[in-house]
RNA sequence: GGGCGCAUAGCUCAGUUGGUUAGAGCGCGUCCCUGAUAAGGACGAGGUCCGAAGUUCGAAUCUUCGUGCGCCCA
């Protein structure tokens, strides 16, 4: 028997005791056991920062992350889940300054270190608590206590392994990178710092003429025009560009007095400036930009001339060329600003700097340019400017432009509003651009691989593969790698302090090996001293920069680790391998196989360029595909600089530490499918931030609403590609929507069941197989009657159960949980609003027949089956149904049973649905019958006649009689929804309706084109029924235009019905619903005993008598037609069945019962309810009366 | 500044390959039904489908431009 159901539900109390249950009975861990040795579905957890408190954001990745993993073991695979910490980064360290009340790297180091890199560890794990209660709290079943942790030494020596791979073949190489360089605090920021710094300011704009020099070096003839809002930048000046393409002039600026100007411009921005500075412009001549490239000019200043005036090198076509202030060609170059003429500062500026690049590479080696940089890190002008030596750059601004006055070189300065990033931490300080030393991985030789692997992710939404993802491998750059912080995995390259020679080291037992080793008793000794110490810190900075070893290129020379970290989304980036330690772990080789690559992974958008392309990277470069054809080419200009002697590249393939993959894998990989999440925005449509306080912390969202609320909103109210914006409301809303809807029906079968002791163990033979309890199973039980014997109504809920878990599984097939909430959605409703509320009568019914037993077996399994189609969704409501429905039901049975059912609903396949179940026919019809209904209610509000009241005839006109056969007999329950006594189906009504017809324009369009608006014209102005007595007569419909004769089909053209005026009559899609308002005085009559019958129902209500508690009822009215109806015997047997009223007096009141002045339609009365068998146990489970 | 995305009812969001009267839920209003009852249903009001131009017989849908917002990158 099944457990009575409260009768008010609280859904996160309900949580909390199924969590217990599933810890208690390790259903997780089952739910994998189940499927061992099952085709695998691998899933491969993003790693989340533990260092700040979750927020709702955070439960919609975990609430997608639990879904498909769920849905793909119940469907029959073993998905293993390890979770992950992502432990390094600048973050962390931010953090922890925060808390220290420090932010300069100086700080740090003379902080110490040492201590600094123990906070980072306590800090990382800070919220890790609250992070594994919302895990769990959601139901977001993973391994946590097998959680890969990026700082674990285990962890970061396979990191080394895929960097000594990349460094072996050549891929990882050391260049300069121009950065946003924080010059007070000597310090790159990262983007993100970077953009929150930006705000306006107004900056000085000059405008330079660079005098162009002619054969023999001597400036003589015009300029180049060049505009800068950086004059500080001028004296490292190296280049101009042009864009070959753009038109040239070149002009005389002066006025009456005297001639200011005389140099090349962009003519598209001729006039513009000659506005500015109101002079007469006079065009002497114009070129193409292409004509000015290659043409000297003479430095702004003159502090590199004498080394590189005159200075020459050799092209890699054998051709000199001079290296150094020459006009070259960029395609950046544009006529937005400035004069089309751009100076180029390589060391400060980033397409500059890659300019330089091309540059080099023109020339041979060693020949081209090398980077001008007169200005420290410290943001003061070095000894090569010493005119500003010592001199804070943007101090400097103002002399700078006074010498170029003075000089002559001045043509134009003005103020220039413009966005400039300045320190987020220090607010007055304004960044600049400056070139550090840096580490690279050569990504760009694989761009070809990496977009053919990204070609073959299926990515949701799709625009992410040719948009946002596609474009940013399009224009891919060589990842620049390392960090120069403290907290993070050290870059394993130990380099000869002497000749330069570099090595990288895999791991540390590796490093041990090395000869003359030094330096490893520093961590001995921290170790000794504090045996606290985690042992994964032995290979993080400082003790791993303390390990030195002889170098084996120069006698004497110790080999030193470079002081580097590396960038943290490659710890990330490399958990496919490395959450198994892979290669250096026992197991590991085994393990990464049979997990590699993933089925399904899923972040939120912000992590295209993060998590998703560091996966995307490093999996191409290290396992590439088994594609002989396919060679990696570099393209030009793309490459950084090297500093490392390696300048060729040898084949991805090959590999000194040869991979177990072997063959190589096909594309895609690291991952096949990826939901790629929209952000998360708080309720005011803003980014969701504490100080705001726009959105509620999760634990709350639990307790007010539960876990299943917020999984539901997730799911259904939107694709979870679209941003979410958080809505309390929208989450309360998927209570009764839903949940509450659902439950409502679970409770009315239970209520029921108990009181009709239908008992499934009962009917079903111990020996019979339980596990599943689905349709094959319940088949067995001796009151199952075959679905193709049960009533219309079983049949059609059945239908639709089986069509909803055929399309349910098709969506979720194709990651569509939304499209798969929708069905279920409308499924939840058909049970509740059609099924249910058409079958109460049956549950109602006393004694025992087929139809009932029927009805109880449909909705058994409808509430079996939905259980288990919503279990991935909403897991803990799906668990208490099925934990009753299921487990409880068979409980007291169980010693004597062979098999029991499944333990839990997680343990369970997921139904597909049973294709000769569905009958489409009958879903239609039904659907017909509803919109009847509807349509009949529609009519009843129009002619304010209340559903209580009878009525004699509703006609029915349809458009279409293809299923009036069956509706005619299925007539019963129609005229009883709309409580009426008839139902007529109507072929021709003219006298209610009209007729329109209406071309089938999707078909005609093509066909008639242009004649189409012609033909629509003349079919509204047409008598539509005329049209159709045509149609029936010839077949066809033959309409004259002024351009020739057109006919039309019958699949030409659809038909609308209209009600006229005057009936009460309601018009659909496909029909017309027209009411009789005729009232006789039986069917008044009847309405009053509907009335009467729900006044007595109310007042049962209210006095909370039980399901079965007898009545006797008295009733005293001055209404003639009440006393009529409580008189006749007929009418009386109804209201005493109705009510379960052993006596209905209308003579006297019951003295000492409560009297009650009701109003019985219009009809006052008195009436009083009065229980004749007070409630007992051996009542309460007495079936209904026979009634 | 560049790339990508979004913009539909008061709110949160759907809208399949272009097709006739653009939908759902909530909220609001008017009612109804009711022993599933702190549910359920019907009806109504509420729309410049962000704006402009174009393609087309026909545009919320396709194209171009613009505006606003978000993310990523500068």
């Amino acid at each position: 028997m099944f457990q009575a159901v409260e009768s008010s539900i609280s859904f996160p109390k309900l949580e909390e005791k199924i969590i217990q249950f599933w810890k208690e009975r390790a259903i997780y861990e089952k739910s994998l056991c189940a499927r061992e040795g099952s085709k695998p579905f691998i899933f491969y957890e993003g790693p989340p920062t533990a260092n700040g408190l979750p927020h709702p954001g955070h439960c919609l990745t975990r609430a997608i992350k639990d879904l498909f993993p769920r849905y793909k073991t119940m469907r029959g695979y073993l998905c293993e889940r390890k979770a992950g910490w992502d432990t390094h980064g600048l973050p962390v360290e931010v953090e922890v300054c925060k808390e220290l009340g420090i932010h300069s790297k100086e700080e740090i180091e003379s902080y110490g270190i040492e201590p600094f890199i123990r906070k980072c560890i306590e800090s990382v794990f800070r919220y890790t608590q609250q992070w594994e209660h919302l895990t769990e709290r959601l139901g977001f079943w993973i391994h946590l206590d097998e959680a890969y942790v990026t700082f674990h030494q285990s962890y970061v020596e396979s990191v080394w392994w895929a960097l000594k791979n990349l460094f072996d073949r050549g891929l990882l190489y050391r260049g300069h990178k121009i950065v946003w360089w924080w010059a007070q605090g000597g310090t790159a920021l990262s983007s993100g710092e970077v953009g929150q710094g930006y705000r306006e300011v107004a900056d000085p704009s000059v405008y330079v003429k660079f005098p162009l020099l002619n054969d023999d070096g001597k400036a003589e003839g015009p300029s180049l025009l060049v505009w800068t809002t950086t004059p500080w930048t001028l004296p490292s000046n190296q280049f101009v560009a042009v864009h070959p393409d753009l038109e040239y002039s070149l002009i005389i600026a002066g006025d009456e007095d005297a001639i200011y100007g005389h140099f090349w411009m962009a003519s598209a921005l001729v006039d513009q400036l000659a506005a500015k500075v109101k002079l007469k412009f006079e065009l002497e001549a114009k070129c193409s930009g292409k004509d000015l490239i290659g043409k000297r000019y003479g430095a702004p200043f003159y502090y590199y001339d004498s080394k590189l005036g005159d200075k020459q090198g050799h092209l890699k076509t054998g051709e000199m060329q001079h290296i150094a202030w020459r006009v070259v060609a960029a395609d950046f170059v544009t006529v937005d600003t400035g004069t089309g003429i751009v100076h180029q500062a390589p060391a400060f500026g980033e397409v500059d700097f890659d300019l330089l690049q091309t540059e080099q590479a023109r020339f041979v080696d060693g020949e081209g340019p090398t980077l001008i940089c007169s200005v420290a890190p410290d943001g003061t002008f070095t000894a090569d400017a010493p005119d500003y030596k010592g001199r804070w750059v943007k101090e400097a601004d103002r002399d700078i432009i006074r010498d170029l006055k003075k000089r002559g070189l001045l043509f134009h300065q003005e103020q220039f509003q413009h966005d400039y990033p300045f320190c987020w931490r220090a607010e007055e300080d304004p960044l600049i651009q400056y070139p550090r030393k840096s580490w690279f991985i050569r990504t760009t030789a694989f761009k070809k691989k990496m977009l053919a692997n990204n070609s073959r992710i299926n990515w949701l939404p799709e625009h992410i593969k040719e948009g946002r993802f596609g474009n940013f491998l399009e224009t891919n750059v060589d990842w620049a790698l390392s960090r120069e912080r403290y907290w993070g995995t050290p870059l394993p390259i130990w380099i000869c302090e002497k000749t330069g020679y570099a090595e990288a080291v895999a791991n540390y037992a590796e490093l041990l090996q090395m000869p003359g080793l030094q330096g490893t008793e520093v961590w001995e000794q921290a170790k000794k001293k504090d045996p606290a110490l985690p042992d994964d810190l032995k290979i993080h900075k400082p003790y791993i920069d303390a390990v030195t070893y002889d170098s084996p290129k120069a006698a004497g020379a110790r080999m030193r680790r470079v002081t580097e970290v590396i960038d943290c989304w490659f710890d990330s980036g490399a958990m496919p391998f490395a959450q198994w330690g892979y290669p250096h772990q026992n197991g590991s080789s085994e393990k990464f196989r049979e997990q590699f690559p993933a089925d399904f992974i899923s972040e939120a958008i912000d992590q295209t360029r993060g998590w998703f392309y560091s996966m995307l990277a490093i999996s191409t470069l290290l396992f590439g595909e088994n594609d002989p054809n396919d060679a990696t080419t570099t393209e030009p200009g793309t490459t950084r600089l090297a500093d490392s002697p390696l300048s060729t590249l040898p084949s991805p393939l090959f590999s000194p530490h040869p991979s177990p993959l072997s063959p190589h894998p096909s594309f895609p990989h690291p991952f096949r499918n990826c939901i790629v999440l929209g952000l998360m925005l708080g309720e005011d449509g803003q980014k969701m931030s504490k100080s705001k306080r726009n959105y509620r912390e999760p634990n709350d969202i639990f307790d007010r609403y539960g876990a299943d609320a917020l999984r539901w909103f997730f799911y259904a109210n939107q694709p979870p590609w679209t941003s979410i914006r958080y809505s309390e409301q929208s989450i309360k809303d998927c209570i009764p929507e839903f949940l509450l809807r659902l439950w409502n029906v679970y409770s009315f079968f239970v209520i029921y069941a108990s009181i009709d002791k239908f008992d499934p163990a009962a009917e079903i033979a111990p020996s019979t197989p339980l596990t599943q309890l689905d349709a094959k199973v319940l088949a067995a039980a001796k009151s199952y009657r075959p679905v193709g014997e049960r009533s219309e109504l079983d049949r059609w809920i059945l239908s639709e159960l089986n069509r909803t878990a055929a399309a349910v599984v098709a969506r979720m097939d194709e990651y569509d949980n939304y499209g798969a909430c929708a069905k279920l959605t409308e499924f939840v409703d058909a049970l509740s609003n059609w099924y249910v509320r058409r079958s109460r009568d049956r549950f109602w019914s006393g004694g025992e027949s087929a139809e009932k037993s029927d009805a109880y077996w449909t909705l058994y399994e409808c509430l079996l089956t939905a259980c288990k189609l919503i279990a991935p969704f909403t897991p803990f409501l799906a668990e208490e149904m099925w934990q009753n429905l299921a487990v409880a039901a068979f409980e007291s049975s169980a010693p004597s049973r062979k098999s029991l059912p499944a333990e839990s609903v997680h343990l369970c396949d997921f139904p597909t649905g049973d294709s000769s179940v569905v009958d489409a026919a009958l879903s239609e019809r039904m659907a017909l019958a509803r919109e009847i209904v509807s349509l009949g209610r529609s009519a009843r509000m129009g002619a304010k006649l209340k559903v209580r009241q009878p009525l004699k005839q509703v006609e029915v006109v349809m458009v279409e009689n293809a299923h009036q056969a069956w509706l005619e007999e299925h007539a019963a329950l129609i005229c009883d929804e709309l409580n009426v006594k008839r139902i007529e189906f109507t072929a021709k009504a003219d006298r209610y309706i009209t007729y329109s017809v209406l071309p089938d324009l999707k078909r005609l369009g093509p066909r008639l084109g242009k004649k189409l608006p012609a033909v629509k014209k003349l079919l509204a102005e047409a008598d539509g029924g005329r049209l159709l007595a045509e149609l029936e007569s010839t077949g066809r419909v033959a309409l004259d235009l002024p351009d020739g004769p057109v006919a039309l089909d019958k699949d030409d053209i659809q038909v609308r019905l209209q009600a006229k005026e005057g009936w009460a009559a309601a018009q659909g899609k496909c029909c017309v619903v027209v009411l009789s308002t005729e009232l006789t005085p039986e069917l008044i009559a009847e309405g009053v005993v509907r009335e009467e019958i729900r006044v007595i129902q109310d007042i049962r209500k209210e006095d909370k008598l039980q399901f079965t508690d007898r009545i006797e009822v008295a009733i005293i009215s001055p209404s003639a037609i009440l006393k009529s109806c409580n008189t006749t015997e007929g009418y009386t047997e109804i209201i005493r069945r109705e009510t379960l009223s052993v006596a209905l007096h209308t003579e006297n009141l019951f003295p000492n019962v409560r009297i009650r002045d009701v109003l019985i339609g219009e009809h006052p009365a008195q009436l009083q309810v009065k229980v004749v068998e007070p409630s007992n146990k051996e009542n309460e489970t007495r079936p209904p009366l026979e009634r």
